[in-house]
DNA sequence: TGTACATCAGTGAACGCGCGTTCACTGATGTAC
DNA sequence: TGTACATCAGTGAACGCGCGTTCACTGATGTAC
């Protein structure tokens, strides 16, 4: 019966992540040591040699992996939705949801996003164009969408990304504290909704003056 | 003639930080180290103790620095302007020049934002907040903005922050490449105008379905 | 089923290295008279 | 202006420490017959 000793080495390698993750709570990816992590995990250190090169690559396997339960939780949205105010609402819940259940994904996707490693940043950098471009394509197929040109859909799609990221890490910051992370919850809710506001009167060229 | 040996202070005091900032061009805060701080200046290490504490304390004085001109340029804005579309522009040629012109102070602040160190996390937090606070006030006085709740303002004043956090980080990726560049730009600018667009047709209230 | 050999995840000791921090010092600058 | 003493920014040597990486090893798992 072969395949246990590949199980097992499989579960090692995901308790370096689990560890790496856990430590990653309260310091960035470039100051995590091998010697941290396999002491956390209970483990000689040359043992990582087995699973990984060296922290970097850890840290693209992490990118991989918090962003996996991510994609899936954004399926269940019902995109087909007609009502959009509705859709917005799932929306966010579904984010927030999703970030006090990651948590500690998304802490660490924060700050590596612009953080010291190069290849970590590209990963991430991937992953979000990757939704960038799932998210065009949904709402060029949404019924009002049809004359618009594509340069703007792709505008209005990297807009609703980075207004997504900034609510994540809202929230993220508002942990432990239920009133203030409702509240978080709640303003990009709105955000989001001025967003579409803004998209339904959008216009190719500038308004007349309105005054803001 | 005192003085002379407090300028000499002053001038070592900027060196380091200088260095530091230099350095940091390519790595973290918390991976930044006193010896080699010093060895870019060209001094020996223990006289780092003469400046900072520790790291983290050149990190914050390093937050100040980042902000104090940015603060400035905003002044220059004519926010009384009624254009809103003219503004706009100006709004964002003001930020990517100054990204441009400040590119490491920039790339500094995204890095630590949600960087590892608290305290610096904390200090910048605190600007941004800043900056928030400043520009509710002013789009509260704006014509046309009287009858908005305080609420909604504030919720306005914090999208446009994101928003322009966002297009600085979009405009410091594409640094090296000007058609990239300017792209970025203009797809600030855009994001900006739709954004301005929900502004002029908010609602305290859902609006009735216009289908996203 | 049993046996003999191969594989390989994990061990534990060892290494050289650069780190942060301390300390007594030096010598230019500042001050008092 | 000149002299004697105080201050203090910067020096250079020294320290103990934890790091990443290497290496020969062990023993459980896997394979061939």
């Amino acid at each position: 019966m072969t395949g246990l000793r590949q199980a097992q080495k499989e579960r090692t390698r995901q308790a370096l992540l689990d560890a790496a993750l856990r430590l990653l709570e309260h310091q960035s990816l470039s100051t995590l040591g091998i010697r941290e992590v396999t002491r956390e995990v209970g483990m000689a250190p040359a043992a990582f040699y087995r699973h990984f090169g060296d922290i970097e690559e850890l840290g693209v396997a992490l990118v991989e992996q918090s962003f996996e339960s991510l994609r899936f939780a954004f399926d269940d949205l019902g995109v087909a939705q007609a009502d959009s105010d509705l859709l917005m609402r799932q929306a966010v819940d579904v984010l927030a949801g999703h970030v006090r259940r990651h948590a500690a994904h998304f802490r660490f996707l924060a700050r590596e996003r612009y953080g010291g490693l190069a290849v970590v940043r590209r990963a991430i950098h991937e992953q979000l164009r990757w939704f960038a471009d799932r998210l065009s394509g949904e709402l060029a197929a949404r019924p009002g969408m049809e004359r618009w040109d594509p340069g703007d859909v792709r505008m209005l799609a990297e807009l609703i990304v980075n207004h997504l990221i900034s609510a994540a890490t809202a929230i993220l910051e508002a942990e432990q504290d239920p009133p203030s992370e409702q509240r978080a919850v709640y303003t990009a809710y709105l955000q989001l909704r001025l967003i579409s506001v803004g998209r339904s009167h959008w216009t190719d060229q500038p308004q007349s003056d309105r005054s803001l």
